[in-house]
DNA sequence: TCAATAGTTTAGAATTATTATAATGTAGAT
DNA sequence: ATCTACATTATAATAATTCTAAACTATTGA
């Protein structure tokens, strides 16, 4: 709250014009205390629901994705046929809640370095991603 | 090749008919020397070039999917809004090509054991999955 | 062997996530 | 204030997947 010059800055910095729409996202999504774990259809909700604001379905991607070309978000694989995007743009693992489909974020601390001992010819390797799968202890799964 | 039944007999020994098209399906997926990697659109084509076999677009989702259930297929988690399919059902991790789109199998051997060292209270985890993405070494990466 | 039935296949419609389009609006430079 | 390039919007289009309901078939057991 008040931090809109700090979005407005920041969008300017990585060359995204600020409109109104992309500083009300930037509030939605940044001002918060932990990472956001999020699916278009979420922030759509948020936006409308909780911020009373009524952006059109296509800005909302459109800025999303702007954003992830900027290094502002990053996109998640979970299985699906849904993209999860995540604020917290550094490398680092997950998990995923299957019994609420919520995304938990692993620190660095939290999973050993991971050392790829094969190498594919020619190619150079541009992440590395863990995903941890988890759900209730008592239920049996899939 | 003249395997047939034994796919008549594998689908038999996990509760699935053993129809006329699941069959044509065991043939184009199980006789190979490697694993194979595809998503329904690959298979379909397989199934209607290759094979002269036009199952209907729902027959390839219901089986793919009742194959997943039985433990026939491992759906694997990339990016996008199209699901992978793996017929080696293993525990195992992935390369994928980011310039192909082509899936790659990981060795036992390739990647290390990988510690959690975090718990989340009353989960278990079902799975744990490394996704290697690599691409073109002369290649900037988006 | 044959009918009953429970599971399967099918074409096509419906749904869901996402992207394209083209008209209107707006930020930033002059 | 005006121009221009970029943004937003509603809506249409596309793509992947699931649903539906009718026709079909493998299995069971009389």
């Amino acid at each position: 709250m008040s931090k809109n010059c700090n979005f407005i800055e920041k969008l300017r910095e990585v060359g995204l014009r600020p409109t109104k729409q992309r500083v009300k996202m930037c509030e939605v999504l940044y001002n918060r205390e932990k990472t956001f774990h999020f699916t278009i259809n979420d922030l759509v909700k948020l936006l409308s629901e909780k911020m009373n604001e009524k952006i059109s379905l296509a800005t909302v991607y459109n800025t999303v994705h702007a954003f992830e070309k900027k290094g502002y978000l990053k996109e998640i694989s979970i299985d699906s046929h849904k993209s999860y995007f995540d604020t917290n743009t550094s490398a680092h693992h997950h998990f995923f809640d299957e019994d609420t489909h919520e995304l938990i974020d692993c620190d660095e601390s939290d999973i050993e370095k991971i050392n790829i001992r094969k190498n594919i010819t020619g190619k150079k390797i541009n992440s590395v991603e863990v995903l941890v799968r988890v759900a209730s202890d008592n239920q049996t799964h899939k």
